[in-house]
DNA sequence: AATGAAACCTGACAGC
DNA sequence: TGCTGTCAGGTTTCAT
């Protein structure tokens, strides 16, 4: 379920709810694949650490962590813990008598009294941390641009020249990090260009205008997000979230909004498309 | 180097 | 009710 504006809504949740806290222990499930560090590192990196912030990069959760001042050799030594959320993962703040979910892969106690919870299913999430060191200052980062505040002009350069579909290079993670399969096919319904259009293709004024068209539609969809969030975690996770009216995602055979032409779903780099054929050329 | 397909997983839902 | 098939908002890996 999560792209930008998903992350970004959960990532402000949790920084509410625990920024601040101590980490006091953490529990692993026996998934390996699920963690992409070391489950020893995940625990050690984690433990007695205070988080200072959560933020989002891309579509990552980002806990930024110190260690308490307390045992002088590791005192001041910081540390980052990153959660992917895959398509099912879910993050949980709760008292420690809720009953735990089926498929929770981790449990992390707070000196507050609280646990996060990393609840995924399907089992494509995943978590790791960092340590960082003076050789890795800034920590974790994410592969591609922030498309929230990369230009016009750097969008057009990174896209520039590629013969992939335009559908397939916006679902590219190493290009921009947090577009996922709604707001693509709903960024291109925006700017009126065909999932399959080769970038190469495209004219400059129409990578303009789909630039502008991604950050409208995460802006959008992130203010929705942000303004029925408050609880997101106690409950199911998916209560509450954004209701972004998709005008094409979802919608295959519905009338286009703009001309009442059926939508289309084709099928592109193995994920699903949604686009209106009279709009979208 | 770049592209597409397959693989990784479980659950929900439609149709019979 | 229960079975089968399809689909899912993501990423990595492997072949071409």
């Amino acid at each position: 379920m999560p792209e930008l504006p998903e992350v970004e809504t959960i990532a402000r949740g949790l920084q509410k709810r625990v920024a601040g806290d101590v980490i006091q222990s953490v529990w692993l499930s026996e998934k390996p694949q699920t963690f992409k560090s070391q489950p020893a590192e995940i625990v050690r990196v984690l433990e007695q650490a205070r988080i200072k912030m959560v933020r989002r990069v891309g579509k990552h959760i980002v806990f930024d962590l110190e260690r308490r001042a307390k045992g002088k050799r590791l005192a001041g030594q910081r540390g980052q813990w990153i959660v992917h959320l895959g398509m099912t993962g879910r993050m949980q703040v709760t008292s420690p008598d809720t009953e735990i979910a089926r498929h929770t892969h981790a449990i992390v106690k707070l000196a507050s009294g609280n646990e996060v919870r990393f609840v995924d299913p399907r089992r494509f999430g995943r978590l790791a941390v960092v340590s960082q060191s003076p050789t890795n200052e800034g920590g974790f980062t994410a592969a591609g641009d922030e498309p929230l505040t990369s230009n016009a002009e750097r969008f057009i350069e990174l896209f520039r020249g590629r013969k992939t579909p335009i559908k397939s290079a916006l679902l590219n993670q190493k290009l921009l990090s947090g577009v996922g399969n709604i707001y693509a096919d709903e960024s291109l319904f925006r700017a009126g260009i065909r999932p399959r259009r080769r970038v190469v293709s495209l004219t400059r004024e129409q990578l303009r205008k789909l630039h502008a068209a991604v950050q409208e539609v995460l802006h959008e969809a992130v203010a929705l997000g942000g303004s029925s969030i408050s609880d997101y975690v106690d409950a199911d996770g998916e209560e509450g979230f954004f209701q972004l009216q998709h005008r094409v995602y979802g919608r295959d055979g519905e009338p286009c909004l703009v001309c009442r032409t059926p939508i289309k779903r084709v099928v592109i780099a193995g994920r699903s498309s949604h686009y209106c054929p009279r709009c979208q050329t």
